[in-house]
RNA sequence: GGGCGCGUAGCUCAGUCGGUUAGAGCGCACCCCUGAUAAGGGUGAGGUCAUUGGUUCGAAUCCAAUCGCGCCCA
């Protein structure tokens, strides 16, 4: 019987609005295929930008492997931004990149044609290289677009592109011709078999045993009479054949010293360790006669226990007391530590060892070995001949070896290039840069400031096969160098037609232009560099070499947007080549975000085997719930990611979802041209809506003012949930229902839902671009502010607050209605739990009160019908106001009088009043009769 | 070891200038509805604000130390 008027009301159809279930994996690829179809990133471009232009230049990934969470943060959070910033009035070309050159693509192909058993030309490596970043380009375009990333990814830039190349050639030749460029000498660690220098990450430490020697250094003065007759200072150390290299013995200014008596000697070595040190000297006999500061030692000095030279006591805080002496044998050739101490005290930089691991002529009397096993036998057989040898025996440690041959690593002193960071005031003006940017979190510019402040020289060098060669020359005859910003940008254009390959590919003479001579020697024959630019220099060029050289671009960028690790990489290098060339910097704003951990705040690795795939979660759950997620975090800091986290994001896209649904599945039957009714035509309760709506709007766009998606990712679930699920949606119900399709009661509903819809589709649209799409595309077309007929939600404006609807006395009275109806419903409950009505639908609420409550609510009639205001916001059939003396609120809940509406279900007297309908209430008797 | 940060309910986040009993949503528990239904509604329980010490009439908030976590270096 009652299932009869199921047909006579106006419920929301099913396939008149969007499904329940997302079945995102699915539907997204078909809505970016339709991006694809109508153009939205050129269609984009060519909408009205009153805002002007919002530059956001991309930091390019690494073109290795796919991509990962932090790819999928950072891309989407800049997806957020261009697509609001569109949305708001902004022209927004995104131009995406990669970083294509470097070692770790050279060295996965090195290890593929290794494991072929091919030795590769320089220049088939390089090919190879070049076919590896192409492949990941693609993979991780496709996968950056599944994202639902809009851009220009038809024409992305590539570092490894031959105008990029050739581009970067010429910004080496603009700092050349200002004066930056130079060349020193730089510890490496080197690997002799393969003739190469290694960086950090490619040295495997593994067990080795090596000869461990004591060695006594004879001191030869003393000028403040610290130590006795025949006094040495105690060495050890496991590298015997870097003694020819000896220029200094280094102590650490705080420990105290030892001068340890053993038959006529005296021997020098840190206090703690006299006792284990004299034991494996198999020296029973000794006394300590004396201690000293190790900062008093300074200004003694040794004899060189084999050459005729001198090695003087020098001061460092690296010093380690744990092994050995605690006096640290100082070879500014073979060691950083040591380089740098040298370098320091203007010791000279000696490194009597060859590229091929072979003693040189400046080692003496060892010129022509091996430096092991032959050097090191040669050097302790002779320390031994000089009574310097205090004993010897196999060491057992982890010493650096190379990823690829497994050789023993030694450290070599090299000449490398460089660009000075100081010349021509250069890190005055970066700082000074630094401050004209807004760097947000605002943490960001002291980290930064610290980095430039401190940091050295850029050495731009490295002995590697992918990279840009550095465009260099050296004279066949002297040695000279030949470093020319003519004739570097002449090789620019050469590479700029046939790629940097060309550098490795043809002789020296295929550059040079006529008439090129050696200043030094006027010699005509020179070959080339073989050395390549570090690849932070390819990246540090993008702000020139993308920004400068597309039309839609320019310099320098609104925002940079990247990880707080690119403090020191990319936005440091961006930032010295644009001072170093323009000096202003590349950027006006830079941002940054912070790493993706685990559920427990730790650093994914495979390993612990924590690390969530963005693809999976693309396959799994949509790109629409990651890129939701992304939005949820407060990104400035670091951010949680585990399946718990992404389920519960998940929730929160399913709720946001179905009350979109709920909306436009009501919205079927309405034309906004036709049906919808000025404001001031909207019952209360409705403008009431509109006016949260303006508050809502009016947060939202503080929000992307802000960067902070995840406040209005709060501020919407609240929204949805709280403001409409809980309370308006469902006081709505029984007009939108319940009243006659065409009625105002019903209209003035759908009116304001169309507004809810289409302003919170556009709101989102930025964040949940696949579903405010499909959400969009299920909307009534006819437009009231001419949005809606754009063939894309994203081809639209956002939404701004309506400030004429925000009526305040208004929101203020419903604060107190929502505060008393929060108060019935806990009355409600407990009348539900104590069994006096089965449900609310069941009750009525009688309120008693007096005083100003009163008085509000009474301007709301209460009479026993479905126009019963109060009733319907409590969610309750009937409720009557009754004054009181006081001004505390009563709330009596009774059953509710007459019989339930088999219509719109409310519990009413006048229900069986109509003869023809005897089930029916009169509102719903009169409808449908 | 150094530089820059972070630590508030099970989760994600608010918390103004130091000022009542530290808030929200979700989740959870119990209940209602069955006309948003692999939906919707109601009520409720959850916190030593990482720890310790200090400044203050008063500290989640300011200072110091410790612990834990992250990024960048050594």
């Amino acid at each position: 019987m009652a299932q009869n008027y199921r047909e006579t009301l106006n419920l929301p159809k099913d396939d008149q609005t969007i499904p329940m279930r997302a079945n995102l994996p699915e539907q997204e690829p078909r809505w970016q295929a339709f991006w694809h179809e109508i153009d939205l990133y050129q269609r984009l471009l060519e909408k009205p930008a009153p805002n002007g232009d919002f530059i956001l230049h991309d930091g390019p990934p690494y073109s290795n492997g796919n991509i990962h969470m932090g790819h999928a943060l950072n891309k989407v959070l800049k997806d957020v931004i261009v697509r609001s910033y569109a949305m708001r009035g902004y022209r927004t070309p995104y131009v995406p990149g990669w970083d294509n050159h470097g070692m770790p693509i050279e060295n996965a192909v090195s290890k593929q044609f290794l494991q072929q058993g091919k030795t590769p030309t320089k220049v088939e490596l390089r090919q190879a290289c070049r076919e590896y970043a192409h492949h990941f380009v693609k993979v991780q375009r496709e996968q950056f677009e599944r994202l639902g990333l809009v851009g220009d990814w038809d024409k992305p830039y590539l570092t490894m592109d031959y105008a990029f190349e050739a581009g970067i050639v010429r910004i080496f030749g603009e700092l050349v011709r200002r004066g930056y460029i130079y060349r020193d000498l730089r510890p490496v660690l080197w690997c002799p078999v393969c003739q190469t220098a290694l960086a950090e990450a490619e040295v495997e430490y593994e067990p080795k045993v090596s000869d461990a020697i004591y060695v006594a250094f004879p001191v030869v003065r003393d000028p403040n009479h610290l130590l006795g007759e025949k006094a040495h200072i105690l060495i050890w150390t496991t590298t015997p054949w870097t003694i020819p290299a000896n220029l200094a013995l280094v102590v650490h200014p705080y420990f105290e010293y030892a001068r340890v008596k053993a038959g006529e000697r005296e021997f020098v070595l840190v206090k703690t360790l006299v006792e284990p040190t004299m034991e494996t000297l198999g020296l029973n006999d000794y006394a300590v006669v004396g201690t000293v500061k190790g900062e008093q030692l300074m200004g003694v000095v040794a004899r060189h226990p084999i050459f005729d030279r001198e090695s003087p006591v020098l001061l460092a805080d690296y010093v380690l007391a744990e092994e050995g002496t605690g006096v640290v044998h100082t070879a500014p050739g073979h060691g950083a530590e040591d380089f740098y101490t040298g370098k320091r005290y203007g010791l000279p930089i000696l490194c009597p060892v060859n590229e091929r691991g072979v003693f040189t002529e400046e080692a003496g009397e060892f010129a022509n070995l091996p430096i092991t096993p032959e050097g090191n036998k040669a050097v302790i057989r002779r320390l031994s001949d000089k009574g310097a040898l205090l004993h010897y025996a196999p060491y057992h440690h982890n010493y650096p070896h190379c990823w690829r041959c497994d050789s023993p690593l030694l450290f070599r002193t090299t000449v490398q290039w460089f660009m000075s960071i100081d010349h021509n005031r250069h890190r005055e003006k970066a700082l000074e840069a630094i401050r004209q940017v807004r760097w947000l979190p605002p943490e960001g510019e002291t980290r930064i400031t610290a980095m430039v402040a401190n940091r050295p020289d850029w050495t731009l060098s490295r002995q590697r096969a992918w990279g840009v060669g550095i465009p260099a020359f050296y004279c066949e005859d002297c040695g000279e160098v030949l470093l020319d910003p003519d004739l570097i940008d002449h090789i620019a254009d050469i590479i700029g037609r046939e790629g940097s390959d060309v550098w490795f590919d043809q002789p020296a003479d295929y550059f040079l232009t006529e008439g090129v001579r050696c200043r030094q020697c006027a010699s005509n024959r020179f070959r080339k560099e073989t050395d390549v630019l570090d690849v932070w220099f390819d990246s540090g060029s993008t702000h020139r070499l993308v920004l400068e050289t597309r039309p839609e671009l320019r310099w320098p960028a609104d925002l940079y947007f990247e990880g707080s690790d690119q403090h020191r990489g990319w936005f440091n290098s961006s930032l010295m080549i644009a001072i170093g060339t323009k000096d202003q910097a590349p950027y006006r704003m830079v941002i940054t975000h912070g790493f993706v951990l685990d559920g427990e705040g730790r650093k994914m690795s495979k390993s612990e085997g924590n690390v969530v795939d963005p693809n999976e979660v693309v396959q799994k759950m949509g790109a629409d719930v990651l890129r939701l997620w992304v939005c949820s975090c407060e990104y400035f800091e670091d951010v949680r990611l585990s399946d718990e986290i992404l389920k519960y994001v998940a929730d929160a896209y399913r709720q946001i979802r179905n009350t979109l649904r709920f909306i436009v599945g009501n919205l079927a039957d309405f034309d906004p041209h036709r049906d919808a009714l000025p404001f001031e035509q909207l019952p209360e309760i409705d403008r009431w809506m509109l006016a949260r709506l303006q508050e809502y709007l009016a947060y939202a766009h503080r929000t992307y003012e802000g960067f902070e998606y995840h406040r209005l990712y709060h501020e919407t679930r609240r929204f949805c949930n709280v403001e409409l699920s809980a309370f308006y949606l469902d006081v709505l119900k029984d007009r939108l229902y319940a009243e006659a399709p065409d009625s105002p009661k019903r209209r003035s509903a759908q009116t304001v839902l169309y507004e809810l819809a289409t302003a919170l589709t556009r709101i989102l649209a930025p964040i949940l671009v696949h579903t405010m799409e499909e959400v969009w595309q299920r909307l009534p077309k006819a437009s009231t502010d001419g949005q809606a007929d754009m063939p894309s939600v994203h081809l639209t404006e956002m939404p701004q607050p309506h400030t004429e609807w925000h009526d305040k006395a208004l929101l203020e009275r419903w604060e107190q209605i929502l505060a008393v109806r929060e108060q019935v419903n806990r009355a409600v409950e407990t009348a539900k739990n104590e069994k006096r009505i089965p449900n609310p639908q069941s009750a009525l609420v009688r309120l008693a009160v007096g005083g100003a409550l009163y008085e509000l609510l009474n301007r709301y009639p209460t009479p026993p019908t479905p126009e019963n205001l109060l009733a319907r916001v409590f969610g309750v059939s009937q409720a009557e106001l009754v004054p009181a003396e006081s001004e505390e609120l009563l709330i009596e809940v009774l059953p509710a009088p007459g019989a339930k509406c088999a219509r719109c279900w409310l519990v009413l007297p006048d229900v069986g009043t109509n003869a023809e309908y005897p089930d029916l209430c009169e509102r719903c008797a009169e409808i449908i009769g």
